[in-house]
DNA sequence: AAAAATTTGTAACAAATGTTACCGAGGTTC
DNA sequence: GAACCTCGGTAACATTTGTTACAAATTTTT
C-alpha cells in the first residue's frame, strides 16, 4: 500500500502521516457498477480513492436520479468527511464508475490527524473546496445551460473519466443521470452524430471530435 | 461586541477562543442591498455573521444570474475560508440581504485556531457540512421542481430570513434570483394571487398562506 | 402639470423539453 | 427457429418555459 499512497498522496502528506495511514488504512476494492454508498447509510470510514473514479448521484423524493460530480484519484468524498464527524446520515449515493481502489481510514483516526498534522488538516479543507467548486459546476451546468451542452459536457466528462472515446451506456442510462427522458437523449445524440461529433452504437457510443 | 460574540456563538466556543475573537475580530455593519464580495475578489478575512442576512448569488459568462442560498445569524461564508487559505478568487457574490452586522476575522487568526482549537475546528468542518447540504438543496430545486414549486421556496425563504410577510421585491428582481424572466415570474405570481395565496401590490407582495 | 420612467398585466407566439406510442433491429432464451 | 426482451429511432402531441409586444397604472423627474 506504500507506494501507492505515495505515488496519490505523497506530496501532500509528511512521511509519518503516510506512515499511520499506511498502518491504520484498509485497502477496499469495487467493481465498475458496484455500489458504495446508499442515501440514508450511516458512514464508519473515509474513502481516499487510489485509482479509480466513482459517480456521485442525487436523488429527490420521487425516486428521480441526478449526476453530481465525479471523484477521481487523489480526491476524497466530503460528504463523508462530515457524515463521519457528525454522525449524519448520507444525502448522496455513490457508485463506482470504473474499477476501483481506495484507502479507507477509520472516523476517528481522522479526527485525531485533523488536529495533529497540519498537512491532513489542509487536505481536508482543500477537499472541502474542491467538492464546493464541483458543486458550482454543477449548478452551473443545471441552471444555466440546455440539454444539449449539458449532454456534451457529459459526454466530455465521461472521456475523461474513462481514459475512453467510447462510452458504454445506453440511452436510457444517459437520461437518468442528467434527469430527463430517453427519448430526449436519443434525439439529441442523433443530432450530433449528424454534426459528425458521435457515432451511435447499440449499448455504446464512439467520441469522435467534441 | 463580547456580548453578541455569546449570544451568536456562546454555546460553540470556549472563554479563551471567545477572548481572542474579541480581541481581533473587527466589526462591520453593511445595509440592506450593500455589496459585500464580488466574483474575482480576493478575500482577506473570514466573516462571522452576527444579526442580519447575506444572500449569495452565481453569475455565468453572460451575466446571468441564480441565486444560491442565505446566510444567516451563526453562519460563515465557506466559500470564504477557502478562498482565504487558497488565496484563490471568490466564485460568487454577496450582498446584505438586510442590514447585517459581522464579525470579520483576519486570515492568519483562523488558521493559527485550526490548529489550536477543536472547538474552532468542529466549527469550521460544520460550515463547510453545511454550505454542502445548502448547494444540494439549491440543486434540488433546479434540478427536481418546477418554476412555481420554485416560486413558492423562494417566497417562503424570503419570509423566513427577512422575518416579515411582505416582500418587498419587484417581479425583475425575483426573475433575477430565479434565472427567469419577468413574465413568467409575473405569470406565476398572479396564479398564486388566484389561489389565495398571495396578495400582489406595486412593488412588493404579501405573503398569506403558504 | 407635463413628461418620463418604472412596474405590472396580458396576449400571442416560439422554443425547449417531456410524454406516449409504435416500430424494427439485435440479441437472448427456450 | 420461434418467442421474447432490450435498445434505439421517430412521429405526434402536451406542457413548460421563454420572448416580444403593448397597454394601463403608478411613481419620479423635469
Amino acid at each position: 500500500m506504500i507506494s501507492e499512497l505515495k505515488e496519490n498522496f505523497g506530496g501532500l502528506f509528511e512521511e509519518e502521516l503516510l506512515s499511520e495511514i499506511n498502518q491504520v488504512g484498509t485497502i477496499k476494492e469495487v467493481r465498475a457498477g458496484q455500489k458504495l454508498m446508499e442515501i440514508g447509510d450511516y458512514i464508519r470510514s473515509m474513502p481516499l480513492l487510489v485509482s479509480g473514479a466513482i459517480k456521485i448521484i442525487r436523488e429527490d423524493d420521487d425516486g428521480d436520479e441526478l449526476l453530481l460530480y465525479f471523484l477521481e484519484r487523489g480526491e476524497t468524498c466530503a460528504m463523508s468527511m462530515t457524515c463521519c464527524m457528525g454522525q449524519t446520515k448520507s444525502e448522496i449515493r455513490a457508485i463506482a464508475e470504473t474499477d476501483t481502489r481506495l484507502i479507507m481510514i477509520p472516523i476517528l483516526k481522522m479526527e485525531e490527524w485533523t488536529g495533529k498534522y497540519k498537512t491532513w488538516r489542509n487536505f481536508v479543507f482543500q477537499s472541502y473546496h474542491d467538492r464546493l467548486e464541483e458543486m458550482l459546476k454543477t449548478i452551473d451546468s443545471i441552471a444555466f445551460l440546455k440539454m444539449d451542452e449539458r449532454l456534451l459536457k457529459y459526454l466530455q466528462e465521461k472521456v475523461h473519466i474513462t481514459g475512453s472515446n467510447t462510452i458504454k451506456n445506453t440511452h436510457q442510462e444517459i437520461a437518468y443521470e442528467l434527469h430527463t427522458s430517453r427519448v430526449v437523449i436519443s434525439r439529441l445524440l442523433k443530432k450530433l452524430e449528424k454534426l459528425g461529433k458521435i457515432q451511435l452504437h447499440r449499448n455504446s457510443i464512439e467520441v469522435v471530435s467534441i
